[in-house]
This record gives C-alpha cells, structure tokens and sequence, in this order.
DNA sequence: GTCTATAAATCGATAGAC
DNA sequence: GTCTATCGATTTATAGAC
C-alpha cells in the first residue's frame, strides 16, 4: 500500500525522505526548469542560484552536493511516475494496464513538459537512473507494463518507443506551439494506434 | 537542384565548406562519441583531446571555438538526413514520401544509434539547430514530410511523435541489447502502425 | 600539426560570521 | 537560512616554440 500516515519510523522504500522544507522546495524547482533549458551538466551552481536569488552557499546548505539536487529533482519527477504505474498495475488486464499506463504518461508529460524531457533524455540523469535502486525499480515497473508482459523483441521495441514519443514528443518543437488539452489529445489518439489491437 | 559537381566557387548554402583534413575529422568522431554518453555540456576539450591522444592545443588549433566543434558534429549528424530527406522528397505521393522518410531515419538512427540521440535530445544541439540557418532549413523539410503536408495539430504531433520515437527508441535501455536488424525491422514494422492508414 | 606553458574565468565545495 | 570570502580543480582559450 502507498505511503499515508507518516509514522516517523517508516523506512518508506526509497520516496522523499521527509517532508521538504520551503528553501529545498525552490531549490528543486529552480533546478528542474534550469535542467530542462541547459541540461543538467550545463546547469551550474551559480546559476540555480541566481535564479532564485541566493548565494551558492545557501543552496550548499540544503543540498551538501550537486548530485543531492539531481536526486531530489529525480524524486520529484519519479514520485508522479511511480503513482500512474501503480495505478496502471492495479487493472486486471495487462492489456489495459499499458493503455492506463500510457494515458497516465501522457498526462504527466504534457501537464510538465520540462520534467519528461529531462528524465528520458538528459545523459546524467540518465546515469541517475541506471544507478541508483529506488529509481531504477520504477522504471523497471514501467517497462515491464508497457512491454505486456513480454519480453521479446517486439515487446521490448514497443516499448522503448512508447517511452521515446511520449517523453520526446512533448518538447518537440513541433508541440510547442499547442495548448494542453490538444496535445494530450492528439498524442493520447496517437499512441493508441501503437498498441497491439486487442 | 541538389549540388552534384563540385565546382570551386560554388557558395552551397550551408554545407560543410570543404573537405575536412584527417585530424578534424579525427576531433568530430571523437567528439560525437563523448558527447552522445556525456552530453554536449557534460564533455570538455580535455576530454576530446585526451581521447585522441592529443593536447587541447591540438584541438583548438582544428576548431577555434568548442562551438565550432558542435557545428561540425551537428553537420556530420545532419548530413545523412539530407540525404534521406532529399530521397524522400522525390516520391509522387505525400504518403509515400513520409514512408521512405521514416524508413530512411530509422537507418541513419539505427546504424549509428549516437548520433540519433544527439541530433534531437542534447539541449545544446537543440539550441544550435534552432538558431542556425542551413541546420533549421534541413529539420523544416524532414518536418514538412512527416507532416504529410498539412499543418494542423494531428499533424503537428504525428511529426513530433515520429521523430521523437525514432531519435528516442534506439538509444533506450531496452534497446540496448537488440542488434541492430532486428531493432531496424522492429522500429519500421511498429511505427508503420503510426502512419495514416492509406 | 603538435607541443609546453599559462592566462582568465568558472566550477563544485567549504569555513565561519550573522 | 543566508551571507562573505576563499580554496583547489577544471574550463575555455591563447602565446609561442618545435
């Protein structure tokens, strides 16, 4: 079951440790839409920083390491990941689930566009996920519904492009120019047709 | 008319203006390889250099700039998709047209599955390729095939959605480990799926 | 074309005052 | 929680010898 009352002894897996407070807040948010336009290497200190108005010291403060900052963006675009997966995972077919799944993305994606691209496309976060186990057990999740239940080629290519187009259609300068409510839409009816009939 | 003959004088447009000396080609091979596993921001001189075997001096006496550097990798990536998109540009029929495009992309993103991911997901390669004239000229006419020739929302993100699919699925983890004519057959087959029933 | 050496700026990170 | 000030490493880039 999902986390709910906060028990303070809870292990809680590997979420957001505590509640955070209102400065690691900025932090994070700073960091995410710094991220999305630079890249998380070609986002400095400094730069998180002055966009929020502080000096790097204070930003060291809440985080003792850049790598702490890409962590807890990681969390904050994972945590919206991991509730439609489990929401996905809860159908009873799995056929449905992957439609679930993938409406749920498509949701995800469109409502923050800058998180989507960072996640699947950004070398370091990429490094981030591949790594670190809390991570790397949602997207295997992820995969493992978008791919039905098999793992054959075919299944694996379906969903490495289901994966690709959602988080890349998104900030595709093509979409840029379209409100939300037609993005997701048109990407939803899209991507329907990607699905094996059923 | 495509050029064909190189004559001396010929200003044509943007194209890589004469041809490279081996050690420039050694420096954007080595480069293309850094930047698709560390980004374009996340990989310094020193790293090109030190893959080569040579100083920074070296480098820099080959590009002036870093950003020359990305030019020249943006010009090699992009060379291959004028090539295709040019192909498709000569089929009779718009539907037609887009099938050689996607097939011809799945190729080039196949084949050499680094520069795919570059071309369309590093920030600062997007930024290079909005901003410079021959590089934005290229990615209008391949968006103008994937579109079909409308321009209508449906349009815009079938366009988006493929050339996020294609950039973004050979570099995915679970493509990793498939070689590289079962990911082409698989990718062709799947986002044939994708096209407007004919 | 490549090297050594170095300048100038910026990077991530720390110490200590308030 | 934020600041000033600073360290050491690394970055882009240049000068000049070979």
């Amino acid at each position: 079951m999902p986390s709910e009352a906060r028990s303070p002894a809870a292990p809680d897996s590997g979420a957001p440790s505590a509640a955070p407070t209102a400065a690691k807040t900025r932090v994070v948010e700073a960091a995410l839409a710094l991220f999305a336009e630079h890249g998380i290497a070609g986002t400095s200190l400094s730069m998180i920083a002055d966009a929020i108005g502080v000096t790097k010291a204070a930003v060291y403060h809440q985080y003792p390491a850049k790598d702490g900052i890409v962590v807890a963006v990681a969390e904050a675009v994972l945590a919206g990941l991991e509730q439609v997966v489990s929401a996905a995972e809860t159908e009873r077919s799995r056929a449905r689930a992957r439609e679930v799944l993938v409406d749920g993305m498509v949701d995800l994606a469109v409502e923050q566009r800058h998180m989507a691209g960072i996640l699947q496309r950004d070398p370091v976060m990429l490094r981030f996920l591949a790594e670190h186990g809390p991570f790397r057990r949602v997207m295997q999740r992820v995969n493992r519904v978008l791919m039905g239940g098999a793992a054959d080629p075919a299944a694996r290519v379906l969903a490495a492009t289901l994966a690709a187009a959602i988080a890349g259609a998104v900030v595709h300068p093509l979409a840029e120019g379209l409100d939300d409510a037609t993005l997701r839409v048109q990407l939803r009816r899209r991507l329907r047709r990607l699905l094996p009939r059923r």
